[in-house]
DNA sequence: GAGATCGGGGTTACCGTTCACAATGCGATC
DNA sequence: GATCGCATTGTGAACGGTAACCCCGATCTC
């Protein structure tokens, strides 16, 4: 049965014999509805198809079920998993997502963003801005809109999810150590990313903890080009047997260009990148990287997220529960192997 | 300054002393407003900071500033380009975007995602949902919503932006044959999606066109660890030259697998990939590919869409002006060579 | 010079929901 | 037996816009 115009809820109630206010209040599951009107009004729903109005609710409530998405360049398998885990979240708890996406991070960009979506009455922002040039922009968002960040530095000023970069980076440069590599080369993503800092640190840190040498650390933009280009340069030299990429597509474009150059991995040179793209496991050799759980991700923002909106409507303080951290694994495969001697 | 709630449509009309139907009147253009007035109005919104409230305006009028986006549940490169380009070209317009991502295509599961974004009254939706299976969903779209679908085949029943698969395949075959390749195989995408169909018909047009033998078809999943299988099999006969893969990803897994057997590309295969991905360059040997513009498919779906609305709120015939069929390109790189003989 | 037309702008209703508050019914209390 | 309290339900007013309609004064037409 198709109808010309949806039901809305006057219709509901005049179906169940009530009044609009109970069909409002057996939608929102407030307590001190009967039984049996709360199923009458469920039955009238059902029978009609209706679901409420987004609009209208937005409109009445001070806050619509809408939660919004700011996100840079989501080519970007990182920033791309990000949403898609957040999406899921939200959508798991019965919020829909709104995106913007900002060429380039900068305070006015993810300003107009955030306005953009404040004017669409979002229930709050989900700021996927990993660049530190982000955290101007962060540390003034419009006041009472609840927000969260992911893998962002806000000096506390919203809280923050993020995958322990500095670990996997240990993680990565420990394994290659083990295998008895001397030392390990690091070519970094750009150095305004926050990913980048952690990872940076961490490998530097396994390093000094090992007593082996700290090579030159190489920055690259995160595309396989600029991992193609370190890896030529690297391979003009000669003594490199170990190299942690920032992220898998510069480790893609580093194996290319050994692979050019006559160098065979893992028995010349040992990489291991970070991510674990889906095409991770089917490079030749299978990519050695460190997997990011982005599904994790986007669900403790939508989690933390949702707690600051409840606070936010029962005016109590925002204790933040969920541990904000997520742990990366390791995930070995061919790319690293004990070094030629 | 900093003001507690955000200004209003009355706020504005009391500053510029007009009535707040003016105000309405000069944000959305209406012509009988003298050019005094309307000044005035602007200046009072801009001292104020105001900014119209999505939410009202989508209740008061029907429609809404909003687009929705279906998606189908997936990091693949297309979609998500896709995405961005629809996105870009709808901020571009003033409408914002929002997503609801399906984890199957099926007719109950876009339904309800449509379904989703109707609750929140978007103005229309763009359906990126290229298997057949959405065909059934996108036949029965809700009634007067307007919609516009990426690479379906509806029948006719809403407008379609499509990149001619037909055509890309045909260059990418053809180019292989001109190398003196005496056939090309193929591995196609699952076999529901709309993309497959185009390439697998391009790609036997082209070996009939030219009068080479047809070889069986090999379908994969679009993942690297499909192409890897499939390389694996194409390995193990050894009569094989030249293969059109239909993404990237594939050419990526069978790329290895080949490496792996000791095949040399382009030297004893040939490989041609479909979509050109960041990372298809630098790859070895750089993938020679086809690209598909999905910044152009985004602007196109939002023309076709703003026309679809347009026309839906001046009760007149849609006419769909632009071209609704995107050309490809080949990019030819080092993957493809002559056959060895 | 009177009625018609037109540009400019105000009034009022309405979109579909939630919120604040009032009202009702009923058992328990004193 | 009247009052109190609680659970349940109803009533009216927002929320922030847009649409339809009306009104006013000035110019145009004859």
């Amino acid at each position: 049965m198709v109808q010309r115009r949806p039901a809305v809820v006057y219709d509901v109630a005049r179906l169940a014999g009530v009044s609009h206010q109970t069909v409002s209040r057996v939608l929102n599951d407030h307590p001190s509805v009967s039984q049996t009107t709360r199923q009458r009004v469920l039955d009238a729903v059902r029978q009609l198809g209706y679901r409420p109005n987004a609009m209208a609710r937005g409109l009445a409530g001070r806050r619509s079920r809408i939660v919004g998405v700011v996100s840079f360049d989501t080519l970007l398998y990182g920033p791309a998993a990000t949403l898609l885990g957040v999406e899921r979240a939200a959508r798991t708890a019965g919020y829909g997502v709104s995106i913007a996406t900002v060429e380039r991070i900068d305070r006015p960009a993810v300003m107009s963003a955030t306005g953009a979506l404040a004017e669409q009455s979002v229930a709050g922002v989900v700021v996927i801005a990993p660049q530190t040039a982000a955290t101007a922009a962060l540390r003034n968002m419009p006041a009472g809109m609840p927000a969260v960040a992911v893998e962002a530095d806000t000096g506390g000023a919203i809280p923050t999810i993020s995958v322990n970069q500095i670990a996997g980076a240990r993680m990565a440069v420990e394994h290659l150590l083990r295998l008895g590599h001397r030392t390990v080369w690091h070519l970094s993503g750009p150095r305004d990313w926050l990913e980048t800092r952690g990872r940076i640190d961490g490998w530097r840190a396994a390093l000094v903890a090992a007593g082996s040498p700290v090579p030159p650390l190489m920055t690259g933009d995160w595309s396989a080009r600029s991992g193609h280009e370190a890896g030529m340069r690297l391979a003009a030299r000669g003594d490199v047997t170990a190299v942690f990429a920032g992220n898998d597509q510069m480790a893609l474009g580093m194996m290319s260009a050994f692979h050019e150059r006559g160098i065979r991995v893992p028995d010349d040179v040992s990489i291991v990148g970070f991510d674990d793209i889906p095409e991770a496991a089917y490079l030749s050799p299978p990519l050695t990287t460190v997997r990011q759980d982005f599904d994790e991700v986007g669900r403790r923002c939508m989690a933390a997220l949702l707690r600051l909106i409840e606070a936010d409507r029962l005016e109590g303080p925002a204790r933040s529960a969920a541990d904000p951290v997520v742990a990366p694994s390791l995930v070995v495969r061919h790319s690293t192997a004990a070094p030629a001697r």
